[in-house]
DNA sequence: ATGTCC
């Protein structure tokens, strides 16, 4: 069956898969595309995993697919679904694996011209001090108990320790602590797995970059973020829960596949396992990836500390002299309870976003109070050679998209396919020979994350700019990259 | 994404 003769065109943006796709399907299956992106980067695995989403129950509006969607472990990556909490089900795979990935950025008060001069030395003492690559080991050793405290309370343990401050909780989204997080949900095999991986990066496409603000495009927002003239210098952080969420996510698949079959819930895709919301397995799975996004959280707080004082080191100077304010920090991998509006009626949620960025409008009670009346700041990130974003949510993605925005570029090529056709080139040289510094732990897996194998993220941001769901605020260009 | 297969 071929998916294009399902999808309805409803504006220039917005494309439509029917319930006639696949019977089964409770809801249609929406995808934010321009007609360009449908088409150059049509993945009809991806399209086909949006439709196979609005199969699952409880599912409330639409299946929703962001511009950067691509082929997930169940759910698209770029993929969006809120169940009801009565009837509606959880899903592993509508989180993802990195359970609470997401991205920071922190402000500086230094200008590229300044940088420029000691970006090698940077670039190097950024590599030297933020672990990178697969395992990796990270600068805080923690107890059992103390492993439990980071499950509850996320960035504030981390505070508390010494890595960072105490305004930066406050422009972490939900404070970078998730409620209802239960160690006792987490198995051992996670404990072991995650317990020296705090303050890691890790690899894939997780990166550390200090990068220069390109251009402004909505000057007052921008100001209000602390964005100033071109040039500026932030730093930009996209990692998660490493080893620990993964491992979390393994276990409840694990558990939800036979719990899915005994509640006779029918699926097309056994990556969907799932189970219902209010059910002992569905209940010990949120509890589980709570503890894991607070995980995240303090893994991207000590990993914020760890750069501020590279960055002290290197321009000799104090962190405050430096700026070095959090910007704000989201996730983009999680299963939240949300409160939302339905069809003009109030409605308790759980919201699924999977590759996909909160992007909560001006006026939102979560939103931080310096932010309240501009907006939640949404961070792109795009490829390691071209650009990465911030934008703003808007009131038509509380309206459309449960408030959520695509969270990167998203692939146009699979990773192998990227390693074939870039054997032998030279990334690192090529990079250079731009002014990108990139130290990378493992320079063999830099072919998965080249430009060539993301699609173009300002076509990305571009859509939700035109479908008038997020505003893009400003756009920054990478000076030096650190990846695994 | 990931001790890329306990």
């Amino acid at each position: 069956m071929d998916w294009r003769r399902f999808v309805e065109r409803i504006d220039d943006y917005r494309w439509e898969i029917s319930r006639s796709y696949k019977a089964g399907m409770r809801v249609p299956a929406r995808i934010y595309a321009s007609e360009d992106l449908l088409r150059t980067a049509a993945d009809e695995e991806a399209f086909d995993q949006a439709a196979n989403v609005a199969f699952l129950p409880g599912i409330v509006w639409r299946s929703l697919a962001m511009p950067d969607i691509h082929q997930g472990y169940g759910f698209p990556i770029g993929g969006v679904a809120a169940m009801r909490l009565d009837d509606g089900v959880v899903s592993p795979g509508g989180v993802g694996f990195d359970i609470n990935c997401g991205t920071r950025i922190l402000l500086t008060n230094l200008t590229e011209d300044a940088v420029r001069p000691r970006l090698v030395q940077l670039a190097n003492q950024l590599f030297r001090d933020v672990p990178a690559g697969l395992g990796g080991e990270g600068p805080v050793r923690v107890t059992d108990g103390e492993l439990d405290a980071i499950m509850r309370r996320g960035a504030a343990w981390m505070v508390e320790e010494g890595f960072g401050r105490a305004e930066d909780l406050e422009v972490t989204e939900s404070g970078g602590a998730l409620e209802g997080a239960d160690p006792a949900c987490v198995s051992k095999r996670a404990r072991d797995r995650g317990r020296a991986q705090l303050g890691t990066l890790g690899s894939g496409n997780h990166f550390l970059e200090v990068q220069a603000l390109d251009e402004v495009l909505d000057e007052p927002i921008a100001r209000r973020f602390g964005l100033g003239d071109p040039g500026q210098v932030v730093v930009f952080l996209h990692t998660g829960s490493r080893g620990f969420g993964h491992q979390i996510c393994q276990d409840f698949l694990d558990i939800m596949e036979p719990a899915q079959r005994r509640y006779e819930i029918e699926l097309p895709d056994r990556q969907l396992a799932c189970a219902p919301i209010d059910s002992p397995e569905g209940r010990r799975y949120l509890a589980a990836m709570a503890a894991a996004a607070n995980f995240a959280w303090a893994n991207r707080q000590c990993i914020t500390e760890l750069a501020r004082r590279a960055f002290a080191r290197v321009f000799e100077r104090p962190i405050e002299a430096l700026g070095m304010d959090l910007l704000y920090d989201v996730g983009h991998n999680s299963a939240k309870v949300e409160d939302h509006t339905f069809a003009g009626r109030p409605l308790r949620l759980c919201v699924h976003r999977k590759g996909a960025t909160r992007a909560f409008p001006a006026g939102h009670p979560e939103l931080p109070e310096r932010y309240r009346d501009v907006g939640q700041p949404v961070l792109v990130p795009g490829d390691m050679g071209r650009y990465s974003y911030v934008s703003v949510g808007l009131p038509a993605a509380m309206e459309e998209t449960w408030g959520s925005v695509c969270h990167g570029a998203g692939r146009v090529q699979s990773r192998n396919a990227a390693k074939r056709m870039l054997r032998g080139v030279d990334l690192v040289k090529r990079l250079r020979d731009r002014g990108i510094i990139v130290r990378a732990q493992n320079p063999r897996l830099l072919a998965e994350e080249a430009s060539e194998a993301y699609k173009d993220v300002s076509r990305v941001v571009e859509v939700l700019e035109h479908a008038g769901i997020s505003h893009t605020v400003a756009r920054l260009r990478p000076l030096a990259v650190v990846k695994g």
